[in-house]
DNA sequence: GATGAATGAGTGTTCATTCAT
DNA sequence: CATGAATGAACACTCATTCAT
């Protein structure tokens, strides 16, 4: 049993227990003491290694904004060619990942939003990850089209993304990510035909 | 003092100080003792007109989902022409009236998808205003569009209000309704303009 | 079972289980489950009829010096001659009246004390009395004593009071009040019988 | 660096630490986290070098007892002359010293004389160092009045000597030592001077 | 119809202590 | 000698709910 360096294990073992906790019981339920057994360690590890349960809800939502940025990262650096239609079908992709879609994400995402609107420090998170949203899509449109013209169709596409996410995460059906994407780089295609 | 005929006032008036609650505290410290102090009632008389906390909540989103129903509902009824687009005009206006985009409505909205994901009667309620958003979108896009594409469309036009909708919600800045319309209406011209 | 009005009862009688509570356990051990388990009540009242712990730690002391001050007050009333001897015999007496040399007294005194050093709230408290004392034994010398040596007897007197209960509570036997009063009575021959 | 021989350093080090954090957060937030912190050591070294909590606290007053013995026999040693006077003023003098009226000290008292009520080892603790206040004074007194007038006067000594520190120490305000140590001396003079 | 007294389970958090390294 | 990982009990406090009045 190791006993020194423990703190990133740890800390990991933590997040996807509290992601495993949301998606079971969800948000409201998972208590620091249902996340323990879950992780099966302590109750009194939290405190140890976040500071206290928004510690662990911080670094849990900072987990997911994180893989999203390495998915649709990771998808624009292996792209062939350079043109902003295939960046922006990189980020849609990179939204639509297997790591947002799952229940657990979706669940922890959803219940995030409801948090931001009342916790400084998660709503100083959401406000991050949404620009980073529109302004990657901005200037992928601003290479086709005029400034005003580019805003536009980057404030239509996030929100188109952002919906169709939404919409698929409250259905309770399986997601038909497929559907969704097509329908994004549909938007696309609408944005810079003209 | 009247002693009879006062559930449907009592109602009404729980009802909007929990709106009154969840926008000052948010939902998750929009207690029963905080709800029944802003409404100027005691804490007892919650399980007298809900059965319990459950039923207050339920009963609240019951009465913003009525309400979006009917201001969408007044919109179409009030229109001169009866055409797919000045229909699903209306729509949008509906989904952007004052009753939706104010910021007591806006957090509730959000606490309610949270909640959904793990309360079936919010759930069923979360399903059944989903529905008939996109299946009233998809009724006027059929009249101009073939089946297939009107699917397509009503469910590309119903997660871009969504997500302007959302985005707007969770930006924390003054709701910019005008701007989401136009973009929303220009997605139905395009989607029409086939 | 009074379902009204109990406000004052209850808060009576928590006051009195926790100086029940400190004589048995101490005040470092008086747990909120221990003194309601004393009381008779659940864990919960106290929340409600004190806003916490410290609510009802700030009520016992006053209890305390209330009782002193009625003690000490009572006995100056009823004095037969009104020569400053036998008022500040009637301030000694008080400080050593039954209600404040009961063993769940003098430790709540002690853990006051040290508690004041620390909590503004209970500090106030403490300098009031402090002051309360010392000025109403000034007030009597100086009917007898030019005002500095009616100060410094006045500081003295008091710290006789104080440090006479002190030794008598910390040493663990029965408290020889009798003496304690005569070495104080004796302190006021000598500053008077200048 | 030295393996050998830590003991003697490393429970002066701790001990101070921990008068410094009963100064800075009050005995009862004097927890060991706090006081480990504060002497730059980890947590588990307090269990190394004192059995547990308690035997730190007890280690901590032991040592300001010793203290004030030191300070009091040294004052004594350096006497010109051997009156009773002389010793009792050197007394006196020993219980103001700063070594008894800082910060840190002040509050470690009185939180041990509130937590001496209830623990047998510091009650000892305390009872002895009362006894040797009473008897060293007495043994003066001893020398210049008959026995039984001997014992009241140093009783009264006793406990002004201790209201006197008491007061001070609770006032908030600068320790003035000077008046107490005069107010002090002069009811030795009162007491002898019969 | 309406109150508010009362409950008790549940929460997040703190903390002294143990122990493998 | 020294660390810090880990525990689990204890704590103050919150809260939805019940019910006598």
């Amino acid at each position: 049993m190791p006993k020194v360096g423990m703190q990133p294990i740890r800390r990991q073992q933590l997040i996807e227990a509290t992601l495993q906790a949301v998606d079971q019981v969800g948000m409201a339920d998972a208590s620091i003491g249902v996340i323990a057994r879950m992780a099966g360690v302590s109750n009194g590890i939290i405190s140890h290694y976040f500071q206290d349960k928004n510690g662990l809800i911080f670094a849990t939502m900072s987990h997911l904004l994180t893989e999203l940025m390495i998915q649709t990262a990771e998808r624009r650096r292996a792209l062939r060619e350079n043109t902003p239609r295939a960046h922006l079908q990189a980020i849609i992709e990179g939204n639509f990942d297997a790591s947002q879609v799952n229940n657990a994400a979706m669940k922890t995402w959803l219940a995030f939003w409801a948090a931001s609107m009342h916790q400084p420090a998660l709503h100083r998170l959401q406000r991050i990850n949404d620009h980073r949203l529109y302004s990657n899509i901005c200037c992928q449109f601003r290479r086709a089209l005029p400034l005003e013209q580019a805003r536009v169709s980057a404030r239509g596409l996030a929100a188109l993304i952002d919906g169709l996410w939404l919409r698929g995460a409250l259905s309770g059906d399986a997601f038909d990510t497929e559907q969704a994407q097509r329908i994004a780089l549909e938007y696309v295609d609408q944005q810079l035909g003209r």
